[in-house]
Order: C-alpha cells, then sequence, then structure tokens
DNA sequence: CCAGGCCCTTGGAGCGCTCCAATCAACGGG
DNA sequence: CCCGTTGATTGGAGCGCTCCAAGGGCCTGG
C-alpha cells in the first residue's frame, strides 16, 4: 500500500532500477524505446519520485531557506514573491521562515535550514552579527538581500539606500525645501544608510545646518510617535523624509489627524514604493527599489555559486529611482 | 571533511549509533551518563543531524506545504504568517509556492510538494477542481484556508462570508441607504458567498428591489474600473459594499479623482480588515476576520490529523466581524 | 575475422538516519 | 540460587534513491 518506488517501475517496465533513474533525470544515454517503456510503466503505477531519497542520495536538496523579517511589510511580501517565482521556475523549492522580531527565532530558524541541508540560504532583512554570518557561509551559500550585514564572503542584493537619500533630498531641496527633517528607520536593514545619505546630501546642498534626524524604526507607529514629536515644536519642518513607505503613512496620518495638510504644510517623501504608496489617498512620493526583481536576481546570484560554482562572493548594487506623486509641493 | 554523522559521534562518545540517534531524539531510557557523553561528543564535533536522512528513515518530513495565490494582497501575507510562526513553534518547516495567476503552476506547486513528500498542505485562496483537491487528499492530508474549494473530505478554516456580507449590508442599512450596489469578486474565493450574503441581507431588510451587482475581481484594478461603470450611470448608489478591502481602495480612489467623496456622496465598505483598512488617509468600514489567527488554526488543525490520528474532515467557520471607520455614514 | 570503441544497461555500494528485535546487566522474589 | 522482569544498549536491516565501475552488444577498420 505504500506508494511504487523506483524498484516497482523498474520490474515492471523490465528493465534496472538505475535505468529508471537515469530516465527520471532525463539523462541523454537512454534508447528512445526503454525511455518509453519506463514513463509508460510509471505513469500506469502512479509513480512519484521520492525527492527526499534524491536529496540523500545525491547530496543535493534543490530547496533554498528564506529567512524574512516581517510578511506584513509589503516589501518583504514582494521580495519573497520574486525569490519563489525565480527558484520554482528554475526548479528550486523555498523553504520559508519568518523571524519574529526575537532574534533567537533568528537563529533557530538558519539552525533548521541547515539541518535540511538546503542549498542556498537568502536573509531579508535580519541583522546577524558578522560572526553569525559567516559561520553560516561555511556551511552552504548565503545571499543577503536589502540588508545591511554582508561584507563577510558572502552575496548581496541591494539598493543604493545611500544613493536613493539622496534623491529624495534633491527632489525636496529642490522644490524649495530647506527645513527638511529625516525620520530614520533606527536599527533596521539599510537605516543607518538612509540616514548618511541624508545628511550628506543635506551637506552638499549646502544645508548642513538644517540636519535633523528623529529616530524611529520601520513601523506606522514609528510615524505617528515621530509626527507627535514634530508638533511638540514651535516650528514644523517644511519637508520631511522618511526611513520606509509605512513610518510616512503613519506620519501623514497623524499630521492629518492634526489637521496639518500634506503637501499643503509638510511635504513627505518615503523610501521603498510599496503597493500602498501609489493608493490615491497616499499618493507618497518616494524612492523606487524594484523589489520583485531584486528577489529574482537573488536567487540567480545564489543558483550561480551553487551549481555554477563561482566562490567569490558577489554583490550587487540596484539603483534606486524617484517616484513623484502628490506628497510633495514647495514650501509656503 | 563532509560533516559529522551520527556514526562519528558514536564513535567519538564510545557508544553505539543507535544510542545517538536515540539521544538526538530526546528518548527517555537513556542513561544520564551516555546521554551526557553523547551530547558532548556532538557539541565538539560539531554535529548537525541530517533531516534528510532522517525524514528518508522516518517517514515524516516536519513540512508542510503552503499554496498561496498572491503574497501581494495582505490577506495572504497574513495568513502565511500565521502559519508559519504557529507550524515553526510546533517544529514543522514550511515549504512556500505561490501559484502566480495560471492555474498550471499550482498543480505544478502542488507536484513538487507531494515529491517532496511534506506531511500536510495548506491551501490558502487557489481555487482547484474537487478531483484535484480530493486526489491530493489521497496523498496527504490537506487542508483549505478561505477558500470555498472544500467539502471533499478536506479540512477548511474560514470565516463566514455570508455572515460578514449581512453585516456590511445591515450596517449600510442601519445608516439609512438603501441604494447599496455590490462589486463582486468574480471568480475569486469567497466571492460568491458574499454576493449570495449581499443579496440575501438585501432580500431580508426588503431592499431585493435595489439589488445590483458589478462584476469585478479582488484587485485594485477592478475597484477602479467599477467606479468607472458606476459614474457612467445617471445616477450613483448612496453606498457600494465591496468583496475586499484593495478593491475598494481602488474604487474609492477612481471615485476620488472624479470628485465624488466618500463618505458625503457614496459610503463604502470593503472586506477582510487588511493593513491598508485602518490607514489614516482610507479609514476603510469594513469586515475583520482574524487572518493570523486562522492561520495557526490552519496548522493546528493539520497537526491534529497528521499526528493526532484524527481522519474525518473538520471544517472551522470563524465568526467575522464589522469594524467601522471613516468612509460609512448617512446618506445625504 | 578480430581488436578496439562506442553506447546502452546493470549490479552494487553507499547517502545518514530510524526502528526493531535481540542482548545484556542488574534486581528481586520464590 | 535460579528465573522472570525491567531498563539500557546494540547490531542490522532497511528507507528510496544516485553514482560508479563494469558488462554486453554492435559497428568499424585493419
Amino acid at each position: 500500500m505504500s506508494p511504487p518506488t523506483m524498484e516497482d517501475v523498474a520490474r515492471a517496465a523490465g528493465v534496472s532500477r538505475a535505468l529508471v533513474s537515469l530516465v527520471m533525470r532525463q539523462a541523454p544515454n537512454v534508447s528512445d524505446e526503454r525511455r518509453a517503456r519506463v514513463i509508460a510503466a510509471a505513469e500506469e503505477l502512479g509513480y512519484r519520485p521520492n525527492a527526499v531519497a534524491r536529496s540523500l542520495a545525491s547530496r543535493r536538496t534543490h530547496t533554498i531557506g528564506v529567512l524574512l523579517n516581517d510578511l506584513h511589510n509589503p516589501f518583504f511580501a514582494d521580495s519573497a514573491d520574486g525569490i519563489i517565482e525565480e527558484a520554482s521556475s528554475a526548479g528550486y523549492q523555498v523553504l520559508m521562515a519568518t523571524g519574529t522580531h526575537v532574534n533567537q527565532s533568528h537563529t533557530a530558524a538558519i539552525e533548521s535550514f541547515l539541518n535540511a541541508r538546503v542549498d542556498g540560504i537568502i536573509l531579508v532583512g535580519p541583522r546577524f552579527t558578522p560572526e553569525q554570518i559567516s559561520d553560516m557561509a561555511s556551511h552552504v551559500p548565503v545571499l543577503t538581500l536589502g540588508s545591511s550585514s554582508d561584507g563577510h564572503g558572502v552575496d548581496s542584493v541591494k539598493n543604493d539606500e545611500y544613493r536613493g537619500a539622496c534623491l529624495a533630498v534633491e527632489h525636496l531641496a529642490g522644490l524649495g525645501h530647506t527645513r527638511i527633517t529625516h525620520v530614520s528607520g533606527g536599527r533596521g536593514a539599510g537605516a543607518d544608510s538612509r540616514r548618511q545619505g541624508y545628511a550628506r546630501a543635506m551637506a552638499d546642498l549646502g544645508l548642513a545646518d538644517h540636519v535633523d534626524v528623529v529616530v524611529g524604526d520601520f513601523t506606522e507607529e514609528s510615524g505617528a510617535e515621530a509626527a507627535d514629536e514634530l508638533l511638540k515644536r514651535a516650528e514644523l519642518p517644511t519637508a520631511v523624509f522618511s526611513a520606509n513607505d509605512i513610518q510616512a503613512a503613519g506620519l501623514m496620518g497623524r499630521l492629518a489627524e492634526a489637521g496639518i495638510g500634506v503637501p499643503e504644510m509638510v511635504s513627505v517623501v518615503g523610501y521603498d514604493d510599496t503597493t500602498f504608496a501609489g493608493l490615491y489617498q497616499l499618493s507618497l512620493t518616494t524612492i523606487h527599489q524594484p523589489v520583485a526583481e531584486m528577489g529574482r536576481q537573488s536567487v540567480r546570484s545564489l543558483l550561480d555559486r551553487m551549481v555554477g560554482g563561482r566562490t567569490e562572493p558577489r554583490k550587487l548594487v540596484i539603483e534606486p529611482s524617484l517616484v513623484v506623486r502628490r506628497s510633495t509641493a514647495p514650501p509656503r
């Protein structure tokens, strides 16, 4: 009653088990006649190759482990989408785990990836120490996506956060803004570069005196809190560059509640160009990065290492772009 | 140079391989002294149990396959989150696949789940024929989440769409609306029940004459198109019950572009209470279903079948609830 | 007519683990 | 003092596949 094995197919087709194996793996040197007989027998028996046994024998699982920070942020959902799509079209499966904020669950997830003998690991967002990263990289190819914890012999795909931040600031300055505040992403992935890009761009534009950073993180609440903070001040900035879209949404919401119009009173720029930035009601000017495409690139890069034999790490930096919507306007 | 195996640990600890196996599986009948020795040896060698070999030998992979329709819709992201969380806390891994609209890729994903010998499958959204479902259910426990394609000996977890639609209509009617249009979800999961719930509630409230359904699907564009359709009419309805939040957002956006205020001119109710329904700028009145919790329930239900030995299918129906925000108001 | 190749096919030895039946030591009770 | 019990430990037989070395036809050139 147990499902048919290769042995059963071989018997039914009157050939050896090895031959069935060759047919299943689409090996070239098999006569058409036998191939047909094997395929017919397999079909008849409802044979289904056992990927577990195959993995054990071949020492390759055709599986990549993906660790995401937070599926609720569309950013992660989009990258997951790109990853899954590319992986499955390359014949790979995706083992997915999410670290629920706690770093401990991250390491547990990695542990189970390694036990499962995944062929590669993609880290989307989570912060690990360099030791942790290189430790796992010693077992299996690792790629970080969008995160900044790289540089330890692992591949990485990210957008040029620095450049993106510059685009945002230049856009605002171009509109005539000078008092441009940045709400940071705190210790989140990419937050540092965005903050530095902001500072640098401000300096380059001669606005060094106006540099003003409110510490936040990548959540909606943090945006609302930042708004509260700003509202307490004697004078609002005329523009805000938010560390990401969700935070920007939280910020704009709170400002609206307080009767502060966007962009009439304050212009707002986000980052990521996630789904809802384009919603008519938000219409958020933001920095676009092709997240799904980056997910696909990640898989390709990893495959390149896993089967292509590349060994030196490859860092891919994607150029972000500015998307202007209605949340920005010249200052009054 | 290959990673240490149980054999190596056994040798190092001076015990048999079987004993190491017992220790690794936390079996009870092992003397403390030997257990300690084995653990020490394993640690020393950096031993990592090979889950592939374990799966082959034990015929259980501790993996569940999850097939999602569309990660972009927060609904799916949320359920994925609940599923992953519960699965990993039960010691299970999640193999994730997304069907990219095309049904063919759905079946390919299922195929690879079965080849991987997953212990169970959760289908979130995709529509399969009853034959397909019962076919896969004959191999492995299957559960459908939020989908309507059940009833074939498989478990299911869903909210009471019917009831949810009633809640929406009753809310609008309670505000004084009579001309309530429904933009449907077309052939998507749950769309039928929502439409029927709408029709039934309208009838119960004596509004049968006003039943009016615009065919759409579960996307933002479809909402915009529905708005266009409505705008062509001589007279707008005073309220719209949208098949889901994203569609509602698209609809509201297009209405706003046309200068039609929500809720001043038209009230709008969505469905799902996805993340952005709560954004201040949308503030969409909608029907809430505890999606993440439903994801967790799905896993529990599946585990119950996989290890608990339950065989009769279990259908879990969750009561949805109404969340009133600012997109609804009495008609003018 | 035979050696030398070239294809196709096959048996067998694992891959690293689980699980079962068998073994062994220790312990009381009759 | 022997034997049944109980609990800890072990060898061995798989799990279903891949991979490799070797075998068997058959064709070709000398």
